[in-house]
This record gives C-alpha cells, structure tokens and sequence, in this order.
DNA sequence: ATACAATGATACAATTAGTACAATTAAAGG
DNA sequence: CCTTTAATTGTACTAATTGTATCATTGTAT
C-alpha cells in the first residue's frame, strides 16, 4: 500500500505543543489535497523517528483525528485516511484551516499594534507579489 | 537542543528584588545579542538552582517577561525567545516586520492551495471580527 | 505593631517520554 | 494446508519534566 512521506514540519518554539501541530499539518494535507481518503498514514514509530518525537506524541495526534473520524486508527494494521470523507467534510476542513491560519496572523499583526488599514495593503501587497512569481 | 547557560550575577544586597534582577539582566541579553530570539531558556528549576534562589522567583521574572511578549513559557515544555517580539522595535523596523509576517501568512496559505480571491476574503472576514470584538 | 512586598513551600496541571502489552499480519515448519 | 512463531503496529499505563497557582513565611518600612 502506497504510504505516504507526509513531510510535516514542527515548530518546537511556536508554543502550540507538538501533537496539535501533527494534527493541524494532518488536516491541512487533507484540506488541499496532498491527503486523499484511503492513503495510508505513517506509522506511529516511523513518524516519530522522522520528526525526532516519542512515538506517544505522534500516537497522541492519531488518537485525537481518530476521535474526529478524520482518520481511522487499527492496531496491528496502520493508520489510514478515513474513506468515507464527505465532501462538504472535506470542504470544512479546508476552510477551517484557512480561517485557522488567517486567524492567527490577523491576531498578531493587530497585537503588534498595525491598524486594519496597514494589515490589508500589505496583504495586498504580498498576493500580488505572489502572483507575478508564480506568473512568471 | 541548545540551552543557553546565562550566566547571571544577582546581588542579594543590593534593594532591587531577585525576580527584577532576573528581568533586567535577560533584558540586556537579549539587547546585546547575548540571546536570540529562538533560543532556550534554562528551566525555572535549573535556574533557580544556578541562582540559588526559589524556583518560583524565577518563575515571577519569566511571568513578567512573558507578558512583556519577550519570551514564551510553555507548560511541559520549556521557555524560549520569543521569535518576533516588536512593539518595541523602532519604526523603520515596524514595517519590515509586518510585511514579514505577512509573507510567511501569504506564502502558507498559497502553498496550502488556496486562491488569492480566498486568502483576500478570509482576511477581510478576520479583520471584521477583531474590530467588532474590540468595539464590544 | 501593622502592612506590604518579596520569597519560599507545596500541590497541581500540561506535555512528552518510557515500558509493557495486545492485535494483526506474515513467514516458517511440519 | 495448518499451526506456530516472529515481526509490525497501535494501546494503555506510568514516569519524568516543565510551568502554574495558592498560600505561608520573612523582612522591612511606617
């Protein structure tokens, strides 16, 4: 069965623990596709072994999307993306994830005292940026 | 991961309380490039036995320089650096650092696969309710 | 003496790690 | 084939590490 590499990436100093940035990276592959239903998750210890955690900490994050019915968790056997996703599910999740995101760095920019003015050119500023790069 | 030593030299006579001095002298570390943003803190444990003072004083100055957004204690885990810690940089560095910010939300949320028609709503969205709720 | 600030003691909570176990699968032996 | 055995995988429980909260003690100023 074809396992995903599942490069996820961890913050050790972001102040969200450990097993909620496996958990929002999860979903977030989920959301934009690089997850599909069916795909077979990493296991608990090779997971573990390629972020430098305790397997506990991944087997943490697996229980937790387990709960949700996000993935679906089976000793012995492995952990698999659960099949049947519906698709407005889907469609949530990777709305929530936007929001998530958006959320944190709209919360910090007016924590650093930029004014809703500031925050929306420079956003402006910075899709455009992208696109002419992408463009190109 | 690096923990840094911080070699700090309290004076018990001098008036000024330990947990100001504690503040104080990481305070001019961070000033003087003694410490990075990033960087691990000793534990309140360890250093307070460095210091020989009570854990929980150190625990005071690590409140007080958290609230001061300089650093990030996180339970279980350990104290760090704040990574971006600017309402106190100057100006000219104001800018650069919202449009940093701003680049690390733009080129995430692109390379989760969503449109820039809805990175730009969901900042709208966000905008809108962090001013509601501050109106509140 | 009283009031208040600083420090210490103790119990607690959150996160991560360690160890032993159970379920499933696959391989080996007959 | 069928049974046994080993390997792989997730689970459960416990321990260790770290910061937090609350209250007691100490020292000093008034």
């Amino acid at each position: 069965m074809a396992e995903k590499k599942l490069s996820l990436h961890l913050d050790f100093h972001s102040g969200l623990p450990i097993y909620t940035q496996i958990v929002n990276q999860i979903q977030n592959q989920l959301a934009n596709g690089t997850l599909m239903p069916g795909d077979q998750l990493p296991t608990v210890r090779a997971l573990a072994q390629e972020l430098r955690v305790n397997f506990n900490t991944v087997a943490r994050a697996y229980r937790i999307l387990d709960e949700a019915r996000i993935i679906s968790t089976q000793q012995g056997r492995g952990t698999y993306i659960t099949e049947i996703l519906l698709p407005y599910v889907a469609e949530k999740l990777r709305d929530e994830s936007l929001a998530a995101l958006t959320k944190r760095y709209v919360d910090e920019a007016i924590r650093l005292g930029f004014s809703e003015r500031e925050i929306s050119q420079m956003v402006r500023d910075n899709l455009k940026s992208a696109k002419e790069a992408k463009d190109k």
